[in-house]
DNA sequence: CAAGATGATTCGAA
DNA sequence: TTCGAATCATCTTG
């Protein structure tokens, strides 16, 4: 039904009885009547309601005209009131069904996010967090800080973008609710517009630009998205590591090769030395471990070339002492080795001793192999080596091994374990895995039992 | 361009 | 959580 029809009914209903209507309000006698007229007063009513009715067909001049006289007429203010309660009634079923409605888990999961991403809230700051997290499994430092910066460039662009047409919006919303508002009221003096009603009006109007500004926060967070996503990608555009940092992982695999897991702290130091992130040294030797292990005979000529890298290294260190004890005790004969373990440069000062006993006594670290690599274990074998006594340490065992062919072209060392020149892919066990590498690289168990001899008869 | 190398990711197991 | 294994995607090399 038409509302004005339905104001104007319920307002005859209850102004024809000349009864106060709900809310105690009474009209006042009208003008020209001796207030006992109920049909005059009737009549009165009715044509003020059709003037106010037609007053939209009239022309303006009219109309304002018209609008005027009925702003002077003493009757206005109370019917005025009336149809503002009747509005009010008829209004009020309507906003309780729109009013106090929860907030919106939509826009508060966006406003989280937007928070999470450093989009809204605090400047300072904001996005790093996210952008280092996301940087923390992309690339190398120095291309971490590239795309780093690219990401926060990006994000700060996003961020300023939104907080501009948010701001735009704001300011539109004000100026309309303000437009709104003084309209409303410059209308209220003609039309029964209550200050409540303003109110829901201005409520509807927060409702609306506030959706709107849902839409731009969806937006903003597809854009933050779509650069995260662009960003973590580039994890896959992989670079190579640099040749030195191949090199340094490279050695110290293969001077641990017994024992191929460096510690917590190792791989920090690696991750240091190599320019790369922590799990990035993970990674490598995780692909290394597998690979190597996949194909021992192809990863040989590596093994060799850092083994004798290595060797180089210590040979310097055994000669220097060889020199340095022959200075020392020249009675001391060649074999005797008779040098201070501070010469040495070995990963831990733990080792010193052990590596020291392994290379005379042609001790080493049980080692099996799987059938693929197994040239090495039967070389072992042949040489009549029975391989108890200590499980040496990685590094130590690795240095011993080194150690001895080059100590053997160095030093006049007659190698009696038959002085196998190349790098063995000891420490792996029959299963093809390393075996019991729990022990950290760099702690040695000087002696171990027969029990724990690794035999390769079961392969 | 194809093949191999290599860094990263994913998934299940311990 | 870490590791092995498989796999992906990209880079490098011939």
């Amino acid at each position: 039904m038409d509302e004005q029809a339905r104001i104007m009914q319920a307002l005859g209903g209850v102004s024809l009885a000349g009864h106060s209507v709900q809310g105690g309000m009474a009209l006042p006698p009208p003008h020209g009547h001796d207030g006992t007229d109920g049909d005059g007063r009737k009549q009165d009513i009715g044509d003020i309601l059709h003037q106010i009715m037609t007053i939209t067909d009239q022309s303006l001049d009219e109309a304002q005209a018209k609008k005027h006289g009925l702003n002077c007429h003493r009757m206005k203010p109370a019917l005025f009131s009336v149809l503002c309660e009747i509005k009010e009634k008829t209004g009020l079923s309507i906003r309780g069904a729109q009013e106090e409605d929860p907030p919106d888990p939509q826009l508060m999961r966006l406003d989280n996010m937007l928070l999470a991403e450093g989009v809204s809230g605090p400047e300072k700051g904001g996005g790093s967090a996210a952008a280092a997290a996301a940087a923390a499994a992309a690339g190398s430092p120095a291309d971490n800080s590239i795309e780093h910066s690219d990401y926060r460039a990006k994000l700060s662009q996003i961020r300023q973008i939104y907080h501009t047409e948010l701001e735009k919006y704001e300011q539109a919303c004000n100026e309309f609710t303000t437009h709104v508002m003084n309209l409303l009221r410059e209308q209220s003096r003609t039309r029964p517009i209550s200050p409540k009603e303003i109110e829901r009006m201005v409520s509807i109007i927060h409702r609306k630009f506030s959706s709107i500004q849902m839409q731009l926060k969806q937006s903003t967070c597809e854009a933050v998205m779509i650069l995260r996503s662009r960003f973590l990608d580039a994890r896959r555009k992989r670079r190579n590591f640099s040749k030195q940092a191949t090199e340094i992982l490279n050695e110290y695999f293969y001077s641990h090769l017994s024992n191929p897991y460096p510690s917590e702290e190792a791989k920090e130091e690696l991750a240091k030395k190599c320019s790369i992130t922590v799990s990035q040294v993970s990674n490598w030797f995780g692909n290394k471990r597998i690979r190597y292990k996949k194909n021992i005979g192809k990863f040989q000529e590596e093994a060799n070339l850092y083994a004798a890298k290595t060797a180089v290294t210590a040979a310097h260190a055994v000669a220097a002492a060889v020199q340095n004890s022959q200075t020392n005790s020249p009675t001391t004969p060649n074999s005797g080795f008779q040098m201070k373990d501070e010469e040495f440069q070995l990963d831990s000062a733990e080792n010193k001793n052990t590596l020291l006993t392994n290379m005379f006594t042609g001790s080493s670290g049980s080692f099996n192999l799987p059938n693929s690599g197994d040239m090495f274990m039967s070389m072992q074998n042949l040489n009549g080596d029975s391989y108890q006594g200590a499980h040496v340490g990685a590094n130590v065992q690795s240095q011993v091994d080194t150690l001895r062919h080059v100590i053997s072209q160095t030093a006049g060392y007659n190698d009696a374990l038959g002085g196998n020149p190349m790098y063995s892919p000891h420490g792996l066990n029959g299963n093809g895995g390393w075996h019991d590498a729990t022990t950290p690289s760099s702690v040695i168990s000087p002696t171990e039992g027969p029990g724990s001899v690794h035999s390769d008869t079961s392969n």
